[in-house]
DNA sequence: GGATGTTGTAATCGAATGATTACTTAAAAC
DNA sequence: GTTTTAAGTAATCATTCGATTACAACATCC
């Protein structure tokens, strides 16, 4: 995860000649492309994508407006790509606990299990997918991003893009996992409470509040203090 | 419910005197106010808050955009109100079930439950508020207004009052209806789940693709000719 | 060491949007 | 019938934002 972001202006920053002007360093445009992504995806995920940008993604870059711009042709398309990205994180996540699985290297994780929800690959797999979940929360805002653009229907391309992407998700867990319909609608419908739960930022005020507190804990169980730990550190970092 | 959300440049429109002004019916204050938030609640539910204008609002309410933002003073406090609105709405149809099966007034609905979840009090309000729930699809954009509010978290006010809302919720189902931390969770679960799929628009595919069939039938069992007749009409009004 | 392509920015433009101001007119009050 | 109040709009303003244009600097190739 190269999280770096480098901004530029920082000391150090290649001066160029004799007038102030501050340029990004220079890499290749693929890395750069990546850079912009995964900027694109922080702002994104926190604004909506009516809500963000084109010159925030830029500034969470360390680029101008009119670079990002070029790159990507449009904002729309800059969110396309970024949730496309997203996407791809959570499908890859997923598949790597499957493959884990059925290799028999997580007899580790397994006796972490809740046995009471039963022993079969199904079930165990259930739980060690939602983990897998909660586990992405850290990576700055995959799940928001997707969550974003589940509520952004209203633009055709966008909602297209959307509902593919659920039905995606869907099929893995039915077929690749091998959930029946209804255990995969639970674990689809559990996943959409985390969202949700983010979303409000409720980890904000788990301290202050009882009822949060019962609630983040009913629903994120071994994953939480990750996740309090996760928006502190956001919190810190604005 | 009053939808009538009137049109005044219609045939009968009062026409102003001699230049063409076309002017909205003169109705109070009190009654504008509820036709404005109605009209907000469709636009923010379908845009979201930072992709709504006030003068969209305006256009679907009848009146002019200025009469928009000097009722409420800033679109912010518009959606504030009609996030209360919507809330509120949620949170008496809830308290409606709950009184009525109290009241033993539902022995009809009873024999369409699901004989299988419980015949305990929690269990069947939980079925009887997952029905109140998908009826509230048909009342326009209840739910996405909700749905919107919880990710549009980063606006701080609306952050606030969709956390509040979303505890309020929970605890009514924990300790109105008297489900366990669980139970609620899995009932709150759902609910996001269902404004998933509505965001997505899944309904609108749902002759197209049969993985759609499949996870839409599973989640709304049924009430889904319901939400599909609902989401026709939708799309018929644009 | 000049030509060329790549990486990047500054400046700016037009459209959209929330808000304000100054009116207009219908209805109520007296 | 005149005054007053409430309901509503047209016009406009200052910002913001996505996009475009034109240009600068660095690397690479011959």
């Amino acid at each position: 995860m190269s999280s770096v972001a480098k901004k530029t202006v920082g000391t150090g920053a290649p001066e160029t000649g004799s007038t102030s002007q501050a340029t990004a360093e220079r890499i290749p445009a693929a890395q750069r492309r990546e850079l912009i992504l995964e900027a694109a995806t922080g702002v994104f995920a926190e604004r909506g994508y009516a809500g963000s940008t084109t010159d925030q993604v830029a500034k969470a870059a360390g680029i101008s407006q009119p670079y990002v711009v070029r790159m990507f042709g449009t904002k729309e398309t800059l969110f396309l790509e970024a949730l496309d990205r997203a996407q791809g994180k959570l499908l890859r996540a997923f598949r790597e606990v499957i493959a884990a699985y059925d290799a028999g290297e997580l007899t580790e994780e397994l006796q972490h299990l809740d046995p009471a929800v039963g022993n079969g690959r199904p079930e165990q797999l259930k739980q060690l997918m939602a983990i897998a979940y909660a586990d992405l929360v850290e990576d700055r805002g995959i799940l928001m991003m997707l969550m974003q653009a589940f509520v952004a229907g209203h633009e055709p391309a966008i909602g297209a893009r959307a509902r593919e992407g659920f039905l995606d998700i869907y099929r893995l867990v039915r077929d690749e996992a091998g959930l029946s319909p209804e255990t995969s609608r639970d674990f689809l419908a559990q996943g959409m409470l985390m969202n949700t739960l983010i979303g409000i930022r409720l980890p904000e005020v788990y301290e202050q509040d009882e009822t949060a507190e019962e609630l983040l804990e009913c629903t994120l169980r071994s994953k939480l203090p990750m996740v309090l730990k996760a928006s502190k550190a956001q919190r810190r970092a604005g």
